[in-house]
DNA sequence: TGTATCCTACCGTCCGGTAGGTAGAACATA
DNA sequence: TATGTTCTACCTACCGGACGGTAGGATACA
């Protein structure tokens, strides 16, 4: 069961992924997680401080992931493709949270929107230095480094759009899926047309 | 100018856009709109109509735009080129409308939620069509062409979040980009690793 | 005179947040 | 062991204000 901060906090999530942060009242909240209204207040100081602890906690749990899973990858493409898994996987494994991540930002005063956003444009950048360098080193194919990162970044993120926890595939096939997607397709030269049906000899 | 019911609209977009749809008031779209709160419910049954109205047009408009641009291109590579390019346009170009679309489909009631649905899904359902028949004819690598396509819209339709009016690239350039990124390495193979510092002879 | 358009004034409801109090565990003093 | 104090966690009751929407009248143009 967890603290009761805990249920508020959890079912603050469900109701803002479902209804939205402000169509969500905070006596929603205090009814899905079986306390008085004015109680909530005893452990959060306002409707936005819930939001605000939601996104810090969602965002510093990615970044730290992610770290933990490129921890000794060493080859630039294995840890591109060790970021790109477990972008995936964190965004399967945490959907409504991340899902309220991406749209809920306008609920945020202009002090506690910034913070976010920091915490937000240093993840990213991470992508944007591994791009680059892959590229430098000539494992990657030639582009707008920006342009690049933004593809893959989004493309991932949306993973939480349309994946379904008891549909077809798992959030481990995804990942899977889009490591390959990203890693050999994306960020690599193509074959030319029809190079598929006659396969072509190298070297 | 245009007529009262263009500049209500063109104000809920504005304000949709900026503030949330629950977080926007009549009132706030009244004031933007110089006229009376009242008055909008002559052109407007409710709030949520005028979302549907918006939510609607945005959509028809996307899709006529597409199948305008794909009208006499016979090559499904070059249909791709063209579907790409036309949707990564058309979100830049109506960049407000697409977000709201993206984000504020809670706010519908059930009806006009399946109304929407219905026109997005036979509209993503032309890309999905065309990545299969990529893959059949050999023009685009195997794989999974729900999660393909998945990946190629959601990638595409989130130019709309980070793109700039007054940026670095306009939105020719990225359409360009995506075009190029989608359609000849996205859906192609790729060479092998460092086959890019030594060129490849093939044939 | 009829109709479209817009207005002022108002309704009931719900909102985020607050005031002030109570039950009970924890602890210190004697 | 008995008694007073403090703290956490929660409660009931309420506040001012904003919300979406409506009733009914004024204006303007055909």
């Amino acid at each position: 069961m967890g603290t009761t901060k805990e249920t508020i906090k959890k079912a603050a999530i469900n109701l803002f992924y479902k209804k939205s942060y402000f169509a969500t009242a905070m006596s929603n909240i205090a009814l899905d997680s079986n306390i008085r209204k004015a109680s909530i207040y005893h452990h959060y100081a306002s409707k936005e401080d819930i939001l605000f602890d939601i996104l810090m906690t969602t965002m510093s749990a990615l970044d730290a992931y992610i770290d933990n899973c490129l921890k000794g990858v060493e080859n630039i493409e294995n840890r591109m493709r060790a970021a790109v898994r477990a972008h995936v996987k964190f965004h399967c494994d945490n959907q409504k949270e991340v899902l309220i991540s991406d749209t809920e930002l306008r609920g945020l005063t202009a002090k506690n929107y910034k913070a976010f956003v920091a915490l937000r444009d240093a993840y990213e950048k991470k992508f944007q230095d591994m791009i680059a360098r892959g590229i430098d080193q000539g494992y990657f194919a030639a582009g707008d480094v920006k342009v690049i990162s933004y593809a893959i970044l989004t493309m991932c993120t949306a993973v939480a759009n349309w994946f379904k926890p008891d549909g077809r595939l798992s959030g481990d096939q995804i990942s899977t899926i889009y490591e390959e997607l990203v890693v050999t397709r994306l960020l690599k030269e193509s074959l030319p047309i029809h190079s598929l049906k006659t396969p072509v000899v190298r070297e």
